[in-house]
DNA sequence: TAGATTGTTAATCGATTAACAATC
DNA sequence: TAGATTGTTAATCGATTAACAATC
């Protein structure tokens, strides 16, 4: 697991213990409720919402469970109230402040994705070294220098960044980011960041998930040769 | 799992059974094994290695032993060799044509992408529906019109294509794919597609892997309240 | 031979799944 | 009450990790 143990805590309402796995279903959940929400579908039961969210039933209903008792036997879950208390449980109800560092074609893709803005997601600040990338401004948002970015952590109490910088850059960034009061970061750049106690990485990497298809596409031709 | 269980199969020399979790991790000791060869260095201990990849060397040492014996004890591993080993089992030391559809950001994004050409995969073409975008050259590549799809997968022989539609248009983008022979499907687009026996869907989706962050994110708040 | 480091074992931990009692 | 579906149990499966024998 990329992202830091959730360390020990003396347990409150709101701080159960969610298996990783599961943290890292939820929002696949909350996007399958969103979209029958706008179908127009009020109800569903464990089988609907597992089929929208590409799961077995089974691990839906167990998912479920860690946040509360929030269908009801013999009829299911109501789409809206379900969608909300998953929603409150990741934390989607409240607006995240996000700066984005490197404005290449990914961040430009980035900075105009909706789906940030529709799920809590603010974008604050873009943010790049290159004096020439400063005039710009992308889906609305200026770009301004790297240098600012303490000022802008500070002033907006941004604690999620995103790094889309090269390679060669981002454990710079990373560590700027860090000093500055971020303590979440999602990693685009092709590198394994070190970080401190506490600070959370996740990381995309595009190539890789490219590779991991690959070898699978390699042994299906493997099989087929067997076969003939 | 997002991609398919490996079926069972006849055991043949090059037809172990690696673990999903470990065949995920190899593309990252590839990419450490990169690194450091560029830097000069010839031999790495499992100690050295897992360092630089951001794992525990146990485990390193356990997935390098589904490979085989590639390392020497008392010495360490030849980071070429090793390196060659763990691309020639992933596949890449082939070459993988890939298709793209749908170029808006992040396809631009991905049509750029330096780090898929160095890895042993080839963009062929570019697809919209989009008859404006049918002009452009993107990273040296035409954008070509959707429909000439079935006739580049069979020329080219793709198995393998990347989708960068909006959600609404990829479940079609997918079964086009599918019929005209493509078997590995790398999906941007934020929504589960359907498949049949025997395709590889893998998902990456931005804003998943932020409210991932987010969650973590809420308790470290929830637990810093709790501590003052 | 002595020191170092791999490859493997076995214990532990966490995730998945089927089955079904609880209950609407 | 009868039918439907949740929430939970318990079994199984797969992944991680520490420890160490094998061996360079």
């Amino acid at each position: 697991m990329e992202s830091g143990a959730v360390t020990a805590r003396t347990s409150t309402e709101s701080a159960r213990d969610i298996p990783e796995a599961t943290v890292a279903r939820l929002p696949v959940y909350l996007r399958a409720l969103i979209t029958l929400a706008e179908a127009g579908t009020t109800t569903c039961s464990s089988e609907e919402l597992a089929r929208a969210a590409g799961v077995n039933s089974a691990k839906l209903r167990k998912d479920l469970s860690y946040l509360g008792s929030y269908g009801t036997r013999g009829v299911g879950y109501d789409v809206n109230y379900l969608r909300y208390q998953i929603a409150r449980e990741i934390g989607v109800t409240q607006d995240w402040p996000v700066v984005i560092v490197g404005i290449g074609n990914l961040g430009h893709a980035l900075a105009n994705y909706s789906g940030f803005r529709s799920r809590g997601f603010r974008v604050v600040a873009l943010l790049d070294a290159d004096p020439e990338r400063q005039d710009e401004v992308v889906a609305g948002v200026d770009v301004r220098p790297f240098d600012d970015l303490e000022a802008i952590v500070g002033e907006q109490g941004v604690a999620i960044g995103v790094i889309a910088t090269p390679a060669a850059a981002a454990q710079a960034v990373a560590d700027r980011m860090v000093a500055a009061g971020i303590t979440s970061i999602l990693n685009f750049a092709p590198t394994v960041l070190a970080v401190g106690e506490g600070i959370d990485v996740r990381k995309v990497d595009l190539s890789i998930e490219l590779q991991i298809l690959a070898y699978h596409e390699q042994r299906k031709a493997a099989h087929d040769e067997e076969a003939s």
